[in-house]
DNA sequence: CGGCGTGTTGATTATGGTCAAGTTCTGTGG
DNA sequence: CCACAGAACTTGACCATAATCAACACGCCG
């Protein structure tokens, strides 16, 4: 794998400011330049990361995109994340030294690699870099606190409008359009991380449809009214 | 406030092995036990944490417990966790530099208090320190995911079953029965943990009386067969 | 063209929320 | 010690939501 060229260096990356260097000086952000290393293409369906595997790295997903799944008490599947250009997956990985959930690519996709050894030697010596994990920890716990309470509170309307919503304000954030969306996760994907069936989903969606919230062909989805979507009762 | 006497220095604390110093050297204990304040008791409904306050400091509960909670959206409060002695409140507090939850006692309370500078300081020196508060932050989020979906694929005698295994298990860990408990918490407390109302949780405990698989007093429960509640079928 | 995965729609049912009426518990003041 | 008030808890009746089961449409690839 030959990597680490200047011109790939997080510093002159597009995601600078989305991705892990986002808060960092200049001068972190190059340090931590190199120590990652440049991932291979991944076709759709390929793994990133095996559940069980030891914790030997961070991935950031590059292009494309991905969901982080785990395996319920019952054999079910469900889906923890979506991962968007600049988000760090793995992160779970830290709780107990292996990866309990696999990260699979939704699309052809690309990644960023940064193992754990230079990881944790910078985690020593950049204090950036350190609150930057915290944050990121932090945030995703809090996400996954709020979101669980909500999955128990919020009726199926308000769930699919709020993942459509965040989603919106994720693709905007990378500039691409917040209102005409190619869905890159399967109706299954999505109940299975917003805790429904598919069934429930797809007939959610049709309602969102039939009151103009939203243009619904496929996996194209376009909405129409985000205010609508965003201001759901709760129950 | 006089603290760090020698006598109540980590190393030396009943709870260490169960507390943060868990999976520290004696070193690394003696040198987070310098940093560590004694907080003073609180009585039940007293405040550890106010939501929005600035994140100042990481606490541990010593004696008793609390509970962690947020608003909703709606103004409803949920409750995130329940924090038994040796575990850490204001972990979220990591995500943005302001602590999202309130932190409340729910019975007579005494707990330490480790201020954010020294901890910040100590995270660059100490390594093991470092790969605790990740592992602690990580499980947290794992847990919290786990839940998520959990709670909503999971019928209410499954969930309401899981939470009193769990806390059995935490009590145990603590050298308190695991089978004669007395809840610290209201029934309302409970309900807005696992995202059903109090009505259910009473039905839910009366089913299972009526199983024979607990002895309901008030706020004292014995689990009479707790692996009948463990082994609950997933819908 | 057929077959399969993916998605949609309909009918039925079970779970848990809501509303309402008690009951028990706890603390307070006479 | 008891009376009482208010909170916490329990139980019942009814109903809304989403799961389940089943049939069908659509797109994609061989």
């Amino acid at each position: 794998m030959s990597q680490n060229k200047p011109q790939l260096s997080c510093g002159s990356c597009v995601l600078t400011r989305i991705c892990l260097p986002a808060n960092l000086s200049p001068e972190e952000t190059r340090i931590l330049g190199g120590a990652v290393e440049r991932g291979r293409e991944l076709r759709a369906g390929a793994r990133l990361i095996r559940a069980g595997a030891r914790t030997d790295a961070l991935y950031v997903v590059r292009g494309g995109s991905a969901k982080s799944c785990g395996l319920m008490s019952n054999g079910e599947e469900y889906v923890r994340a979506f991962h968007l250009p600049g988000e760090v997956a793995g992160l779970e990985g830290f709780a107990c030294g292996r990866h309990t959930c696999e990260v699979v690519a939704l699309e052809p996709m690309s990644y960023c690699r940064i193992p754990s050894g230079p990881l944790e030697r910078m985690m020593a010596t950049l204090p950036g870099l350190r609150r930057e994990l915290m944050r990121l920890l932090g945030q995703s716990l809090e996400e996954a606190q709020r979101m669980r309470i909500e999955s128990s509170t919020i009726d199926a309307r308000g769930r699919l409008a709020r993942f459509l919503v965040d989603l919106s304000s994720r693709l905007e954030l990378r500039h691409l359009s917040p209102t005409h969306i190619r869905l890159s996760m399967s109706r299954r994907d999505i109940a299975h991380h917003l805790g429904l069936t598919v069934e429930t989903v797809s007939r959610t969606l049709a309602a969102f449809r039939r009151a103009s919230w939203v243009e619904v062909r496929a996996r194209y989805i376009e909405l129409l009214q985000p205010a609508a979507l965003a201001s759901l009762p709760v129950r």
